[in-house]
RNA sequence: GGAGGGAUGGCAGAGCGGCUGAAUGCACUGGUCUUGAAAACCAGCAAGGGUUAAUACCCUUCCAGGGUUCAAAUCCCUGUCCCUCCA
């Protein structure tokens, strides 16, 4: 994460051979996400580097050396004044060479750092999530001989409250208490369960405030800043106690095997971990307003897997099925589509999203959205393993996905197991965590 | 709240201005020996980066960030974390 001077990595997204050895080709793949940067500047930046950073080395050297000479000279005896007076001018040099290579190195680290994943070639083209192309579909939408209601007039009755989350923090939070509560910690419970005793995840209990590290080796910063909460310790801004609430358990999740080298008996390594996610929404103004849809707070039970470069694109199929199949149990209607190319998030290399129904909004709306990143967080996380083949360390792939989203998901439990009369249904699955309920009414 | 001690390679642990990227032990890998295994012995074993077709050479890194010096794991300052003792 760091932006050393010498030998040190700046970080990139992409890996520095591909960006140096085949610039037009990443070009090239990133326009197909409607990403571009100028070659020209990119490529002149490279060899002043290159140049800059020879030139420093060799003058490192040549101050070791000399340096090594005259502890040598005055271990013999040897007058050494003559060989200070050799070096006397060698720092500035040094020092101007290396603030000019700084200068370069961040220059190149601003437009690198800013740079997405490139899409997997199987990734179709598009512009917006009107181009996200449907995969599958699992269920049918309910047909309902009543009105559908939504889940905000449904979830009232049963301890839904919007109004006194306005009043103890603003728009965009929620209160939940007696049934709907329960029905909230069921659900996570259930998806928790499921997937360590079924799907093989380790649970993980993880920190909600995290550093810029952390953020920064997920992708989040440098360049989502506005979309997150940020706390100062003491009211101080300042690196070392700046902390940011975690808008996804990604990255708490994630981190946690940062700067290792991961045994190979180890992988893949699953994590399974519920945690709360905090977005600032910023830019969504007047969108989502109602309900429990977008909100600054809300849970999540997201999944996690660290793999071999040439099992990611398996694990992501697997990582989808197992989300789908919290979905299948809860009897949810959904579909997933693959993300097309422009509506890609940032860091991912492929995405699939999975959009229960929802009978209270006609409509397909995203629970969980799974994706393979490829080397990128891993190239930033400094995340490898030792592959005895070749003896070296290799970058891994990671992989997550949300397995669900529990907000969304009680919004299409409470939408989709509704009666006419109001009441709702409790999926099988959940019966045991509700004390035995199969209905709220 | 007060006073000290510490942070070194996968682990343990030396070093406290120059020949130390780092002793030693353990672990690990390969070899010798053995019917096989163990033991013993020999050898290898950090990460990141740069130049290179390659061999190879070079740079950086001993918690983090600053500073002193021709030269810093070693000295100074700041921060973080750990530990011990006293209230």
């Amino acid at each position: 994460m760091c932006v050393s001077i010498l030998g040190s990595h700046y970080t990139p997204m992409l890996s520095k051979k591909q960006l140096r050895n085949d610039i037009k080709a990443v070009s090239e793949a990133l326009k197909k996400r409607n990403f571009s940067f100028d070659i020209n500047q990119l490529e002149f930046l490279e060899n002043q580097r290159k140049k800059n950073q020879i030139n420093t080395q060799e003058l490192q050297n040549l101050r070791n050396m000399q340096s090594k000479s005259i502890g040598k000279a005055k271990a013999s005896g040897e007058d050494i004044k003559p060989l200070l007076e050799a070096v006397s001018d060698l720092g500035d040099q040094l020092d101007e060479a290396k603030s000019e290579l700084q200068n370069i190195q961040s220059q190149i680290s601003d437009i690198v750092m800013a740079m997405p994943n490139i899409p997997h070639e199987s990734v179709p083209r598009g512009n917006s999530e009107d181009d996200n192309v449907e995969v599958s579909k699992w269920g049918e939408p309910g047909q309902y001989d009543f009105e559908a209601k939504d889940h905000v007039d449904l979830g009232e009755a049963y301890g839904l409250d919007f109004e006194t989350a306005v009043k103890i923090s603003g728009a965009r939070f929620s209160v939940m208490t007696g049934k709907i509560a329960r029905l909230h910690r069921a659900l996570t419970q259930f998806m928790l369960d499921q997937h360590v005793e079924v799907n093989g995840y380790v649970e993980a209990y993880v920190p909600y405030l995290v550093n810029a590290e952390s953020l920064t080796g997920t992708g989040q910063l440098p360049k989502f800043e506005a979309d997150l909460f940020k706390t100062h310790l003491h009211g101080e801004e300042g690196d070392a106690k700046t902390l940011y609430l975690i808008p996804t358990g990604e990255v708490p999740i994630t981190n946690m095997v940062r700067d290792t080298i991961v045994k190979e008996d180890d992988l893949p390594l699953k994590f399974v971990g519920h945690t709360p996610s905090f977005r600032s929404e910023a830019g969504a103004y007047g969108k989502d307003t109602r309900g429990l849809i977008r909100q600054h707070q809300f849970e999540k039970v997201e999944l996690v897997q660290v793999v071999k470069a040439q099992d990611s694109y398996q694990a992501l199929e697997e990582l989808t099925a197992h989300a789908e199949g919290i979905l299948q149990a809860l009897e949810l209607p959904y579909r997933k589509v693959v993300l097309c190319a422009g509506d890609l998030g940032f860091s991912a290399a492929k995405t699939y999203d999975l959009e229960v129904w929802l009978p209270g909004q006609d409509a397909y709306r995203e629970i969980s959205s799974c994706s393979c990143f490829e080397d990128f967080q891993a190239r930033r996380l400094q995340l490898r393993w030792k592959n005895p083949e070749t003896n070296k360390s290799e970058l891994l792939h990671t992989l997550n996905g949300s397995g669900l989203a529990v907000g969304r998901t009680l919004v299409a439990v409470l939408e989709n197991h509704q009666k006419a009369d109001g009441s709702i249904k409790i999926p099988s699955v959940l019966q045991s965590y509700m004390g035995g309920l199969d209905i709220i009414n």
